[in-house]
This record gives structure tokens, sequence and C-alpha cells, in this order.
DNA sequence: CTGAAAGCGCTTACAG
DNA sequence: CTGAAAGCGCTTACAG
């Protein structure tokens, strides 16, 4: 690999010359900087990027902490945070961490000593006082669907409304007795789902279905395993709410080895709908989230606070946005 | 961020003294190391990555280049080689290309200078000339899932075994109007999957059915579409072979809406099945193939020639997985 | 066993 | 308009 030593020789010119030809950081004579460019090519020159950031304290990179990839809306949201970081001329770090704090404190730690200047993060709600500290040493911090701090900016969506608008959407429908499968409370996403539910369905006077299943909530086998419970529990469902699409469709697989009807003898819905709603059998009714522009939105907060200058960074932001009812054939 | 420097004051010894018992890499007093310790402990000092990488020519980071995340195998694929890249020390830079030759250029040359000491990647085969260029310059380059290069490490899964199986399979079930659902013939797993299909077929003298549709092949609606086609093309169609998941739930769909049942009417099955397959409503049989092992391999292949002396790098290697049958509903 | 010095590849005041 | 020098935070021969 050529360096800028080696095209400074091919021109004739000193190492600051080529530097500041480069980076059009002052003005350079148009012969030298035709030299310059010349010799760049050449050499087929490209600047080391360590050593740009160890010089400049900028690494122009961010580390992107969330739960899971496969299967989950965060692989849409992380392609629009890449989308938008490339445009910008960011690199993207991802960091899985399974939902275990200790993975996510792993992670944290061995991000914030030079890897990134900013972390995107859906994080346990374990380690806020790692992230606090992080922001505090000069560091950008985004979260994104589980806001778990008022101090740090955030990109979420109204999940209260989400399950408010859902009970009354499947009240219309007629039914009365609406079951939710949720997920850790203790996570803002799916404590607000409840919140709005809830609310719901005490205006409406209707009695609540939820479940206390201990599992990996955000998969098919909750989904499923939850729609047996829910049978049990109340033969006289008439809907179900899942929190999530993949939770969904693990309720329709359960429902049809059940051999009841969707919509007939019972609707179902997602609150978080995927692209594979409308590609199911039995299509989804769900409220979608505009992932990918969660990822674009969050990206931005994270670049411009990154590159304010230290003495002015931008304040707290909070981004919500809202969901879209798609209506289709499960409810 | 405390600094080696800081670390060295406070302990009264000079860096140098410092790296060597931070790194182990000769013997240092137990009482200096012991000072060094806490004072490392009490500035919580942590070694800048940028300026190791800068040092030592090394930044432990692998860069993954691959088509896409959202909804396709390799965000599984992604999480394998993210687990056991971190096992090892290593860190993880995804890069998606949207198979588009030209993003999938711009990340590999910011890739090679300075960001990553290796690369594995499912490419569009567009780039293979700067994939050599990179190994030449004594990177790592591990191609997953599509083979592109004999003279780079690969780790790939035998996809004409899985076509000619798929066709075997349902072929003994009685069908013997079998169509295939594949992608572009340019990429080795979809030209090897027809290639198997075409054997088996020729084998049985049955009669080809494919498509030609042009889109972006792995997907839902390509899936969807491409079934329309095939009732058009040959109304005694008994069975579809969908070269992955995706596509077979668009195919499902599609006979759905065309109520042609499953598998009574129509065997369908899939080529590359995720975890979803057991949970549609109409559960789908397909051939798996062992997403995360191919991602921890990949991750080990890259790291192995990475660590190795530069005078003695290890051979190039090919890894060939096989898929596993998972009989179920649809076919 | 430990210190002083050089250097990884850049950028950026400081001169001129 | 351009060069010489310092320095980002480390590691590693070279002495002693």
């Amino acid at each position: 690999m050529a360096t800028l030593k080696d095209v400074a020789k091919l021109a004739c010119v000193d190492v600051s010359t080529v530097s500041r030809a480069l980076n059009n950081t002052s003005y350079v004579h148009p012969d030298t900087k035709a030299r310059i460019m010349a010799a760049v090519k050449e050499l087929s020159y490209a600047p080391n990027v360590l050593a740009q950031g160890l010089r400049q304290g900028k690494r122009h990179t961010i580390g992107v902490v969330i739960p899971r990839l496969y299967f989950t809306i965060f692989a849409e949201i992380v392609q629009g945070i890449e989308e938008e970081a490339r445009k910008r001329g960011y690199a993207t770090l991802i960091c899985n961490t399974e939902d275990d704090p200790k993975i996510e404190k792993e992670n944290l730690n061995k991000l914030r000593n030079g890897f990134i200047d900013g972390i995107i993060i859906a994080g346990t709600g374990h380690n806020n006082r790692i992230l606090k500290d992080i922001l505090a040493n000069g560091l950008a911090v985004t979260q994104i669907i589980r806001k778990q701090e008022d101090t740090m900016s955030s990109v979420t969506v109204d999940y209260a409304k989400c399950g408010y608008d859902a009970v009354i959407y499947l009240a219309k429908k007629g039914c009365r007795e609406i079951g939710l499968i949720n997920g850790p409370m203790n996570l803002a996403p799916y404590r607000e789902r409840y919140q709005g539910y809830h609310k719901a369905m005490t205006k409406l006077a209707l009695r609540e279905t939820t479940t206390s299943i201990d599992a990996q909530s955000n998969s098919l086998e909750y989904g499923y395993h939850c729609t047996f419970e829910f049978l049990k529990q109340n033969p006289n469902l008439d809907a179900i709410i899942a929190a999530v699409d993949t939770q969904g469709i693990g309720v329709l697989r359960a429902l049809k080895e059940c051999r009841i009807q969707v919509p007939e003898k019972m609707h179902v819905m997602s609150l978080t709908g995927y692209t594979i709603g409308s590609m199911l059998e039995t299509s989804m009714t769900a409220l979608e989230m505009p992932a990918r522009e969660i990822g674009i939105q969050a990206a931005n907060i994270t670049i411009e606070y990154i590159e304010a200058p230290s003495e002015k960074k931008p304040s707290v932001r909070h981004l919500v946005f809202n969901s879209i009812l798609a209506e289709r054939e499960s409810g």
C-alpha cells in the first residue's frame, strides 16, 4: 500500500503539501496539484484511515448495538442506518447482543475505545450507566426502538398508540375478547404497547387476556405457544394482537392446527408489521413501522452530534414515528 | 480517556514498561506490575485500538460484504460470523451492497485501506479483480455462499445436490411436472441448483419448467409472480421448487389465491430453508443449510489466514456443506 | 528488569 | 504557496 510519503516523493513535494492538496485544506498551486494527483493515481494511493483517525481523533465509524438481526425488524432498520451512514462517509459496525446484558457490556466497552465516534443502540437497559459515561466522554449515543433514558436522544415509535388503535380497530369489527401477546415489560416498546391496550380495553369495559409465558418473546415459537395458552385460558377469545409479526406468524400456525378460521372465528393482527405480512397465506393486518426511515433518522441524529463542534453539541432529541395500519385478511 | 502516558505517570514508570506489563510481552517485576495495574484500574484505562492498529499493522476487524440482511439467510450467517469473530477478539464491519456492483466496489475500496485485516464476501462477481488485488496485498479474503473464484477460499453449500435431491424427492412422491423458481444464472448458487435440477429431470426424462422473469429474484414477490407465470405456462404443473424460502412463501400465497391445494394439487419445496419454514400455515418442506455454522467456519478460515505469519499463509480452502431435508406439509 | 528513542501514516499550526 | 516539525497513542528493537 502506498503512503503519503510515497506520493510526496514521486511528486517531488513535501507530505504536508500532498495532504493539503488531497483534503483541499488550503490553496495549492494547480501545477503542483496536478503532479500530486498524477502520483496518487499512479500509485493508486488511498489514505490509511487508522492514521487519519488517530490524528484527527475521529474515525468516521458508528457502532450499532442491537439484540439480533435474524428475523427481526432490526435487519431493516440497520439497512437504513447503513445506507445513510455510507452516504455521509461513515462506516457501520454492527454488534448483536442477543439481549444478553453481559454481551452488551463487552461490546460497549470494546467499541468505546477508539473504534467509533458514536453508538446507535437498542439496549437491554442494564448498561445505561456505561452509555451515559460514553456520552459524557464526548461520543454520540442514540437510542432506537427502546428508549431507556430521557437524557439520551432516541428514535422510537408511538407504541401506546399502536396498542390502543389495534383494540379500537378490532372492537369496531365486533371483537369483545381481545388477547395481547407481548414481551418483557421492562422494555419500553412492550410496556407501552400494553399501556395502550389497557387504556382501550378499560375504556371499552372489556376483559383483558394476556400471557406470562417466560421465554424468548420475539419469536415464532412464542406466538405459537401463547396461542394455545390463550385458548385454554379464554375459550371465547375472538381476537389476538401480537406485538410483532414473528409472533403473529406463530399465531396463524397455531390457529391452523386448531382448525380455527381466521378471521371468521379469530381476528389476528400484529403491532410491528414487516413486508412479509402481505405474503402470508392469510395475509396479516398490521400496524407497520417505518423501519428504514427510523434507521436513516437515527444515523442522521448521530452524525450531526458527532460533527458538531464540542462547545455546541445539539441537545437531546426524541423522534417518535407513527405506525400505519395495513388492513389485510387476518383481521 | 486515559492514555498509556497517564498510566505511566501515575505508576511512576515509562510508557514502554506499562505496555509490556499490559501485553505480557516481557517479564515485569511483580511490584511494578501491581503498581501499573492499580493505575490502570484507577484511570479505567483501555488501549486505543486505532493507535495499536496503526503501530502493529493489524486492526482485529473483519469486513463482511453481503447483498442484504433483511429477510435473507445472510442475517443468520452474519450472526455466526459475529459470534465467532467476537470470541477470537475480532470486530465485524458489515456492508450491504444490494447486489449492486458499484456499491460493492465502493465498499471494497473503503474497507481495504486500513479498516480491516480480512474480508468475508458474498459478491456480485463483478469486482473479482479488486478482491484478488486485496488478497495479493496480504489481506485475507473468504467467499461465502457464492464461490466466484477458485483462487480464494470459500465456504459454500452443495447446491447442485440440493437441486438434484429435491427433484428425486418430489418424483418419488409422484410428481411429474416439476417447476424451478431460481435466480440469476451468473451466480453459482443459482447456476448449480439448476444444474442439479437439470441432471435429475434428464435422468427421469421429465420436462423442465423454469422462469425467466427479470427481477429482484430473492424476494417474496418474485416467488409470487413466478407462480402465476408457471400456471399459465404449464397447467399440469404438480410441483414447484423455490430456490429460497422467501420465494416459497410467495408461492404459497399465490397458490392460495388460486385456490390450489398444497400438497394435494401442488407440492412446494424450498432449497434454502429458514427457521420460518416450520411455522407457516402450510409448513414448508425444505433443504436447510447450516447458516450459522457457515458463518462460524468463514470467520475461522479468515482469522487463521490473518494470524498466520506472512511467509506461511494457509493455502486456499473450499469448504462445502450439505443441506438437510426437512420434510413438512407442503411437499 | 526498565528506560529512551524511533516510528506506524497521517494532519496542522508555524514559518517564510 | 510550500516546507519542516510536532504529535495523535501506541509498540518494539536497542541499550544498560
